[in-house]
DNA sequence: TCATTTCTGTGTTGATCGATACATAAATGA
DNA sequence: TCATTTATGTATCGATCAACACAGAAATGA
C-alpha cells in the first residue's frame, strides 16, 4: 500500500510538520478566523499543495485537532490514569492544565474547547467533532471518579457525574482565563478553588 | 438636541428592537460569524440603513453587547448586591448565571464570553472590550467578597482576588457547557462543586 | 410651494473567502 | 526512452465579505 503509493513527484514539504504549523495556527485564531491563506503561508505551501494533501478546511481541521490531542493534550490526560488516588488524579489533571494553559511560547488555551463554539451549518461537523472531544474528556473524568468509588477512596453515594462536570466546566473556563492573559499563579488559584470543594463534595455524600 | 433630530425623513423601524434582534445574531453566532447579511435581514432592514443607524458592524457588537449586559446580564450581577452574605450572593450569582444560560428560547452561554475569544487585528476593539466587561465582573465578585471581610462574615486574610478569579472561571466555564447542550440541572450541578468550595477556602484563610 | 434634511431600496464596490483548472516538473514502471 | 502518475506554482473561479453610491421617498422649516 505505501509502496504503491511512491509513484509520481515525491512532496517536497514535511507532511507532519505542515500539520503541525496548521494547527498552531487553527489554535490561534480558531476554525473561522484560520483563512486558507494563513494556513498555506504558515505551512510554507500554496493552497493546491494543501487541498492534495489534506482535502479541504474542514478534513484539515479535523486532523489538526487529533494532532493537538495526541501531542499537547495527551500528558494532561495522562495524569488521571497514572495518580494513585481520584483527589491527586483530578489534582494532577488541572495543575497540568493551568501550566499548559500558561505557556507563552503557544497559544493561550485549548484548541478543543475554544476552537469553534458557534455552530453554523457550514460548520456543522467541526463543531460535532469537537463536542465529541469534549464529551470524551467528561467521560474520563466520571471513570477515573468512579474507579475511586470502586476502590472505597470515595463514598459509594458520590455523585460521580455531577463532580465529572464540575471539574471539566472548571477546566473550560481556565480556557477564556488563559485567553484573557491570566498569568500561571492566577490559573493554580483557580485549581485550588476547585480542589478546595473536594472535601465539601466527598463529605456531603456521606451525610 | 432630540428635537432637532427629528427634521428628515423619519426611521420606518424601531432602532432598539432592531438593536435587539442584532443583539440575538450575535449571541448565537459570535462576532465573526454574523455577517452583514445575517444582521440586515434578522433586523428587518437593508445594509444601509443599517449603516446609516449604527456606522458599522464594530459599533453595531458594541451597541449590542452593551444592551445585552443591560437586559440580559443585569439581574444576574445585581444578586451580588442585594444578597445579605458573600455566600448567598455568590451562590444566587452562580444559581441565575445557570437559569440565564440554560434558557431554551435564546441562545446558550454568554456573549460576552463567547462573542469574540480570537484576537485578530480586525477583531482588536471587539475582543478588548469584551475582556474589559469581563475584568469588570471579576472585579464586581472581588469587590463583593472584599465586602465579605469587611463585614466579618470572611476571615481578614480571605484571598478575595483568588475566589474572585475562581467563580469568575466557573461562570465562564458554564458557558461552554450550555453551548455543549447542557441542561439546566447539569449547570445546577456545577454550581453546587463551586458552592462546595467556600467552607474549605474560608477555612483555609483562617488556618 | 420648495429648498433642505434624512431615510429607504437597488445595485454595486474592491477585497477576501474556500476551492480548482491548468500547465509544468519530477518521480515511477515498462 | 517514454507513457503514467503525482506534486507544484500560477492564476483564477464563483460566492460572499463589509461597506457604500446613488436616486427616489418622506419628513421638516420657510
Amino acid at each position: 500500500m505505501n509502496v504503491m503509493s511512491e509513484r509520481g513527484r515525491p512532496r517536497t514539504f514535511d507532511r507532519n510538520a505542515a500539520l503541525r504549523r496548521a494547527m498552531d495556527v487553527f489554535w490561534a485564531k480558531g476554525y473561522e478566523g484560520a483563512s486558507i491563506s494563513d494556513l498555506a503561508a504558515a505551512m510554507g505551501i500554496n493552497s493546491p499543495s494543501l487541498y492534495a494533501a489534506y482535502g479541504s478546511k474542514e478534513a484539515l481541521f479535523l486532523e489538526a485537532t487529533d494532532l493537538y490531542s495526541r501531542v499537547e493534550g495527551a500528558d494532561i490526560w495522562l495524569a488521571l490514569e497514572e495518580a494513585p488516588t481520584a483527589r491527586l488524579a483530578i489534582e494532577r489533571f488541572l495543575r497540568r492544565t493551568a501550566k499548559a494553559y500558561s505557556q507563552t511560547d503557544r497559544p493561550q488555551g485549548c484548541l478543543i474547547a475554544l476552537g469553534a463554539l458557534h455552530e453554523d451549518s457550514s460548520r456543522g461537523a467541526i463543531c460535532a467533532d469537537l463536542r465529541r472531544r469534549r464529551a470524551e474528556n467528561l467521560t474520563a473524568l466520571k471513570k477515573r471518579l468512579e474507579r475511586g468509588v470502586a476502590e472505597g477512596e470515595l463514598p459509594a453515594d458520590f455523585n460521580c457525574r455531577a463532580a465529572a462536570t464540575f471539574f471539566a466546566t472548571v477546566q473550560h473556563g481556565m480556557s477564556i482565563q488563559a485567553r484573557d492573559g491570566a498569568s500561571r499563579a492566577a490559573l493554580l488559584a483557580t485549581v485550588a478553588g476547585a480542589m478546595a470543594a473536594w472535601k465539601t463534595m466527598a463529605d456531603t455524600a456521606e451525610a
